[in-house]
RNA sequence: GGGCGCUUAGCUCAGUUGGUUAGAGCAUCUCCCUUACAAGGAGAGGGUCGGGGGUUCGAAUCCCUCAGCGCCCA
């Protein structure tokens, strides 16, 4: 019946079952199951530019341990992989290893060799090339980087069924996200706008709300003098953390309630250097306690700037250019003087700028006092390392409730309708909708991207229409309109007076990752399926992206589809390392994974990540790691004991009273198992499964091994038993640790043990009857054993000593049941005389006193 | 400044409606080559459950408060 190998060790199984799962296609999704027997995941994406590191080992484990849970409950299980590829970091990686940058106004050139593939030296002057060359190199690259990031996946045990795997740059995904920006324009959920903007200068691409950070940056206030144009010729400050801005200043706002600048509301102001008249207003907004209390506002200096611009009507200045650098032009207003004193910033960096206009100022004497210096925060694009500047530009918005009080409500309502694991990750998601000021910003002004469909009609002048721009047909998608034609139009036409232009810009990553649901279930061209798996039963995700990839998500199902995008939210936490700050590539402290499934196996690397509760910030743990391996090679040498103990007749069955108790155990174990994965908490069916089996294999085994190894009623009982609970122990452990258990499950039984029934306790328990007195007896036996093996210990002798006589005391009741059942004790006791003594306890187990005389006393 | 989480043995963590003497693994120490397993096994020591207050017959658990750490948002 067994095939147990002579010695047996992981070593070379993990690569044999990854091609096996493969070949067999275990893990195959069920295309014609019914809803209700499926469960579908809606898989996280990762950004194959970057590295895999330990966050994806982490989080990939508990979605997979949920996947194969649910798969051997009898369900199918959705489980697609996507790579997320399109968006700046694919970019930012093609220059750096091709040596190239995207200049959009060169034509392509046809079998384009790149001057570097891979390390191009540090001093390398990048090659502009045309965007379908850089596009091109960009295919290439992921295409290489998506290998890597499957094999890494595959190693590490995922059931994903490849088959679904699906990209976020594909001719698939375009089509999907075009055709859900158009139908979100066609309903009006998606608008255009001139708007300020947060502008990242380097990658020269606007911005969203949800991709800013704050960072404490040092700045200096500067104190300007502000001029009184009135009879009294006073003069008053105003501290600035940006001079460079005072030619952008379009007005001075203080609190209503500020004593200070009560004269001045209402009044005007002239601006230092350029002697510019700005009015002064009052408005909440302004901090009283905040340098002199009195602020500029610029077009636009920051975020503050824009309110105060949008709600006072003021004026707009524009001095930023999008390169960074002041305009060349001064604004219309100044004088001719003060057009001179700018002509000494325009072109230069807002840096430099800041350094010539405080020349400027002690020039002028309307510096006071040295500027002061101070750490405040400053908002960046995330993935960016210079300080946002705001410009208006017109961009592409799909709204998102920031605007508007009853969507936000709708959207809100729609994070009631999931399961959050844990919970309090509900209140991340209700805070950031609550927080929203505006619409979620779409445009990028990038080229690696899904393009936004659509052209705009030009006039007699050669000037863009914006209004009802041409729109391709549905069977025309996806289009690149800078390369594609509208329909009507001719190629000649582009960029004529009277003709049309594409436009120019790319979605925002999340624009299509956020439609992961239907790109992954073929909503564009695969109703039947996508009825099948939506919404989803779980989104697995980290909980940093929360504002980004979960509520976008939920913005566009609930415009498409009117409801949530799937039933739970299971959120992961951090990896931390040992000194508890989270591991990331800055910091210098990651490891890579598949030195760790070298150096102590796949299943060991997941029993680590199985061990962290659902959402908990983990720290990263070899030690935990060892332990995970030494679990699986103990289940090894555990399943061929079991197996090598003897063959099992037909008629095998538990009789002995300690088998009955050892199965009702295991069988608390099974229903607490499953309770818990049924909520998500891998981890306490893990730790549940385990502790249970560390226990089996120290005391049941030891107690039942010699009874198993003779013949008889009481070793069949013994044999069947052992055979039982292995059956069920290997299947609660199959999900954490597929690999070992897949191998010891091939020893015995056909087929994948990952296609098996979830064990039951009714299985466990099938042929007797529980009874209060097993329990009692088992209870009894283990403290007794402990007893014996304490004293050898304390004797210095080996557990294989034998014990001349063994005085046990304790109620009549326990005496009496371990009078009947006391072959398995004295067997792993190796017990001569055991003698009892009836206590006045009335308990059952507890209060058991055991005192042992050593056969062969020490010399 | 607002929100959320965490604080239990030297370390990493369990402890699910409040209920015997607070548990596990690692680490430390002692012992044992015992025919599933020395990449093993048997044991031992180690905690006033962050501080304080309250509710209760009873609190690691519930409430209040303070402190430290971390994350998210301003």
């Amino acid at each position: 019946m067994s095939r147990v190998p002579e010695k047996p060790t992981m070593d070379g199984v993990e690569a044999r079952l990854v091609a096996q799962w493969e070949r067999e296609g275990t893990y195959r999704f069920d295309r014609t199951a019914k809803r209700e027997n499926i469960f579908s995941i809606d898989t996280p994406p990762p950004t194959v530019s970057g590295s895999l590191h330990m966050g994806h080992v982490f989080s990939y484990t508990h979605t997979d341990t949920l996947a194969r849970f649910w798969r051997m409950r009898g369900k199918s299980v959705f489980y697609p992989m996507g790579w997320d590829d399109n968006g700046l970091p694919t970019e930012r990686r093609v220059q750096n290893f091709y040596g190239v940058s995207c200049d959009p106004s060169l034509k392509y050139v046809a079998s384009f060799e790149p001057p570097f593939r891979g390390d191009p030296p540090k001093d390398t002057r990048a090659v502009p090339i045309s965007r379908p060359n850089f596009i091109e190199l960009c295919d290439e690259l992921t295409a290489e980087d998506e290998k890597v990031f499957e094999d890494l996946f595959r190693r590490l045990g995922l059931s994903v069924d490849w088959s679904l795997l699906y990209t976020t740059i594909s001719e698939h995904a375009r089509r999907t996200a075009q055709s859900a920006f158009l139908r979100n324009l066609e309903r009006g959920e998606a608008y255009t706008q001139e708007a300020p903007t947060l502008w990242d200068v380097d990658f020269g691409t606007a911005v969203a709300q949800a991709e800013l950070e704050d960072r404490e940056r040092p700045g200096a206030f500067h104190k300007l003098k502000f001029h009184v144009p009135d009879e009294t010729r006073s003069e008053f400050t105003v501290e600035t953390t940006r001079p460079e801005l005072i030619a952008a200043c379009v007005g001075l706002v203080a609190h209503p309630d500020d004593a200070r600048y009560q004269h001045l509301f209402g009044k005007v102001a002239h601006t230092p250097i350029f002697n510019v008249e700005v009015p002064v207003f009052a408005h909440p907004l302004a901090q009283q306690d905040k340098g002199s209390g009195i602020a500029m506002v610029c077009t636009f200096g920051d975020l503050t700037d824009v309110i105060w611009w949008r709600e006072l009507n003021l004026a707009t200045r524009p001095t930023i250019g999008r390169d960074g650098r002041i305009v060349a032009d001064a604004p219309e207003i100044m004088s001719a003087d003060a057009r001179k004193q700018y002509a000494r910033i325009a072109g230069k960096t807002v840096k430099q700028a800041q350094v010539i206009t405080v020349e400027i100022l002690r020039e002028t004497g309307e510096l006071i006092d040295e500027p002061r210096a101070i750490t405040h925060p400053v908002k960046f694009y995330e993935k960016g390392d210079r300080p946002l500047e705001i410009v208006t530009s017109r961009q592409w918005y799909i709204r998102n409730g920031g605007r508007d009080e009853n969507l936000r409500e709708k959207l809100l309502a729609c994070g009631d309708q999931l399961t959050w694991h844990p919970d309090f990750m509900q209140h991340r998601y209700a805070n950031w909708v609550g927080g929203l000021n505006g619409d979620w910003l779409v445009s990028r002004q990038r080229y690696f991207g899904v393009p936004i469909p659509l052209w705009y009609r030009l006039d007699d002048h050669g000037e863009i229409i914006y209004d009802n721009p041409l729109l391709p047909a549905s069977g025309q998608l996806p289009i690149d309109p800078s390369t594609d034609l509208p329909a009507g139009y001719s190629a000649e036409q582009r960029g004529k007076p009277n003709g049309f232009v594409g436009e120019p810009d790319i979605m925002d990553t999340w624009a299509t990752s956020s439609l992961t649901p239907q790109i992954a279930g073929r909503w564009i061209d695969d109703s039947d399926l996508f009825e099948r798996i939506f919404p989803m039963d779980v989104r697995p995700q980290g909980h940093d992206i929360i504002r980004t990839w979960l509520f976008a998500t939920m913005v566009r199902s609930n415009f498409e589809h009117g409801q949530a995008p799937w039933r739970n939210a299971a959120l992961s936490g951090w990896i931390l390392d040992p000194d508890r700050k989270k591991m990331s590539k800055s910091k210098g402290n990651v490891v890579t994974p598949s030195d760790l499934f070298d150096q102590y196996g796949s299943d060991a690397v997941r029993y680590w990540a199985a061990c962290a509760r659902p959402g908990v910030d983990t720290t990263f743990s070899e030690d935990q790691m060892k332990v995970g391996r030494k679990l699986a090679t103990k289940l090894l040498n555990l399943t061929k004991f079991v197996l090598g103990s003897g063959e099992l007749s037909g008629d095998s069955k538990p009789t002995d009273l300690i088998d009955h108790a050892m199965l009702t155990r295991l069988a608390a174990v099974v229903d607490e198992a499953t309770t818990a994965l049924e909520q998500f908490d891998y981890a306490r069916a893990l730790e549940r499964t385990e502790a249970f089996f560390w226990w089996f294999c120290d005391d049941y085994v030891e107690l039942v091994k010699t009874r198993a190894y003779s013949v008889g009623e009481e070793s069949s009982s013994a044999r069947s038993s052992l055979q039982r609970a292995l059956s069920v122990l290997q299947r609660l452990l199959a999900p954490m640790l597929p690999f070992a258990t897949e191998e010891v499950w091939s020893w015995w039984k056909s087929d994948s043990i990952h296609l098996q029934n979830w064990p039951t306790a009714n299985e466990t328990l099938a042929d007797f009857a529980v009874s209060e007195n097993a329990s009692s007896l088992l209870d009894a036996t283990c403290v007794v054993l402990a007893a014996v093996r304490r004293a050898k210990t304390e004797a210095k002798v080996s557990q294989r000593a034998e014990v001349a006589e063994l005085v046990v005391t304790a109620s009549p009741a326990t005496i009496a049941l371990l009078e009947a059942n006391i072959v398995d004790l004295r067997n792993a006791g190796v017990l001569q005389e055991i003698k009892f003594i009836a206590s006045n306890s009335q308990s059952l187990a507890q209060e058991i006193d055991a005192q042992i005389t050593l056969a062969t006393p020490l010399t």
